[in-house]
DNA sequence: AACTATTTTAATCATTTGATTAAATCTTTT
DNA sequence: AAAAGATTTAATCAAATGATTAAAATAGTT
């Protein structure tokens, strides 16, 4: 243990008009993260894309490791937040949240189409670490969205069915044709230009299925 | 290049009662690389689930990656397969098949939770030769499911609606419970089973919130 | 300019990892 | 049983990879 090291680099003045070093090497590691999950990336493809020596990466960041860690918590935090802050409007009716839902995260994933399948593929056989970092998912249930939701059905307005199946429609309707996009495009044998079509009609097209579907006997 | 390995091991007597090495080999590395995905997976992983000499991986299937792709082709086979029979069955109705569509595929799921999650994610960044390796996938738009489905439409019966969204909702709500599943369980502060619950229920409620949604305008 | 602290580079380490080899063991055939 | 062939093992290799080091270059301060 050296002590050049041992605290982080003293952030400098911030080279305006130019992107310093780390932001350089955070996203460059943001995109070789995303497209190709951690264990599938070499520091070195990090340090290539950021044009950047290998042991900077270590200098700013340490290790691997640490530097996923930052990557990941941001991309959660990013979706994580976009989703709850929808949910939890208070004044808007459950479809009206529908809509602005649907619409923010099909556009949020049509900006950023490597991200759910980034979050899924690791969480899968991640450590409760990863998953206790996203403690905030949990609230999902308590949103102002699932209680309208319950208030929905007690009404009669919608048939009876759990909240989570809900969710995993709405969720699975928004977020499995950016997953499966391989797959999908594939069968229907489309450009990315008529996928991305597809995805953009889906905006309007998933909040009336989902409440067709809570109609359902 | 010497020659004792250039062709693949004669099989000898099959030992019965008793699994032979060969097999041994393919059940760990299916176990491992559906668990963990190519890049993460050591080759002596595999062997030491296998209970084998690592030397004999090589022995048997040369290397990683051709041991890889066998697993991958069964596997992929094994779920196009499922999908296909139903889809194809000329005498049932369209309502029928999504009933037995639903039941067949998260019972399949059920029984193999990581393989969709492997499927999607080894796909993700992988070159052309995987998606060809599945060509029978672009078979599916011209199944009788959805050449039933379009009759539908055109006798009014339906809304009109691309059928590549109709699968997509379909897969959607079957496959990505079990491909969050680390996510959506959390959510819902369940235990595996009561998660394993949910996953039944859907088995009916599927076909139900799909139909449903075909009648939305 | 001289001095100090920060940032960057080239070279190198140590470990991990896929693969190979040669010898040992086991099985089948003669 | 001897010979031939198939299977398995222990040891080792070579390349890839995460990380470190010492020195050079740059920027900031006096």
């Amino acid at each position: 243990m050296k002590g050049r090291k041992e605290k982080a680099p003293a952030k400098a003045v911030a080279p305006l008009a130019d992107i310093n070093t780390e932001e350089k090497i955070k996203n460059a590691a943001r995109e070789v993260f995303h497209k190709n999950g951690f264990a599938a990336t070499r520091t070195r493809d990090i340090a290539t894309a950021a044009g950047i020596n290998l042991a900077l990466l270590n200098y700013y960041f340490r290790s691997k490791q640490k530097l996923f860690d930052i990557i990941m918590l941001e991309t959660l935090q990013g979706f994580v937040r976009s989703l709850l802050e929808v949910f939890n409007e208070e004044q808007s009716s459950f479809e009206k949240k529908l809509e602005i839902f649907a619409e923010r995260h099909i556009e949020l994933m049509r900006q950023h189409p490597g991200v759910p399948i980034f979050i899924l593929s690791e969480i899968r056989s991640s450590p409760e670490s990863l998953i206790q970092k996203m403690g905030v998912v949990d609230l999902i249930l308590k949103t102002a969205f699932v209680r309208q939701l319950r208030q929905g059905i007690k009404e009669g307005r919608f048939a009876p069915v759990e909240p989570l199946h809900v969710v995993m429609n709405l969720l699975g309707m928004t977020a499995f044709p950016f997953v499966a996009k391989p797959l999908l495009k594939e069968m229907g044998r489309m450009t990315d230009k008529e996928y991305d079509q597809l995805m953009l009609e889906r905006k309007k097209m998933v909040p009336r299925w989902l409440i067709a579907s809570l109609k359902a006997k």
